[in-house]
DNA sequence: ACAGTAGTTCAGTATTACTGAACTATATGA
DNA sequence: TCATATAGTTCAGTAATACTGAACTACTGT
């Protein structure tokens, strides 16, 4: 199991930071660890969706969060803890990870309100 | 020749808006196209990098962008003319693509610097 | 040592992307 | 009208990526 590899910040490239967050998964993902003030470990979103994801492809994506340069995993015995580079990729690039998460929030929001609309059990 | 389709505004996703310029290729487009006053046709790209494009890639790539919402297309006797979609885009997802234009200037400038640090004929 | 947990790697399969060749559609000149 | 040229699309074969079950590594606790 080789050692975990993390690019150095002035190898981060815009075009694989959208990348990683134009799949709906790794969106969600980045987003939570992102929110959140803990680390977050793999495991916890094995239940991202309604089909819960295999853990090899979390795995995966994880993986490509982490060769973007978006999120930085550390082993804790036999868990990965994983937080965001936000500081480093938004002196980087500022205001890029900002606009992306508040678009990816609004658009969420937009979506639960057309659900609620459309026949979801609103009041 | 089927016409020309191009998503209602409240279709477009984030997912597909970073998806679409993951790609330095469309990457350049759109940034170009959204630089510049005037429409640009599909072929003025056809010398976008030290390889030519061959234009069935470049015209995919133009599929891409307008499928993603990034651009709206007309056709103009033969060729087509290209448009950004940035004011309705900005209304649905405010400073997404502000962000996004910044930071893919940002980057070029710093490679434009690296690279004339190394060995460019800098002054 | 054994069992359990977290995550990785591998390999087969499925999906997506690239691109040369053939094609459509429009424009222009003889 | 017919030939030619230009701009872009579609198709089909191939190349590259992505997904995922199974086997594996690494660590923890008993």
């Amino acid at each position: 199991m080789r050692p975990l590899q993390h690019p150095a910040i002035n190898d981060v490239s815009v075009e694989g930071i959208l990348h990683a967050l134009s799949d709906s998964h790794r969106a969600h993902i980045f987003a939570t660890i992102a929110a959140g003030s803990q680390p977050k470990i793999c495991s916890a979103f094995l239940e991202i969706s309604d089909q819960p994801l295999p853990k090899s492809t979390l795995s995966q994506h994880f993986k490509v969060l982490r060769e973007a340069g978006l999120i930085r995993s550390e082993r804790r015995g036999v868990e990965l803890h994983n937080i965001t580079r936000c500081e480093e990729i938004n002196q980087r690039f500022p205001g890029l990870l900002p606009a992306i998460t508040t678009a990816l929030v609004t658009q969420k929001k937009r979506g639960a309100a057309a659900k609620a609309r459309s026949g979801g059990q609103g009041r």
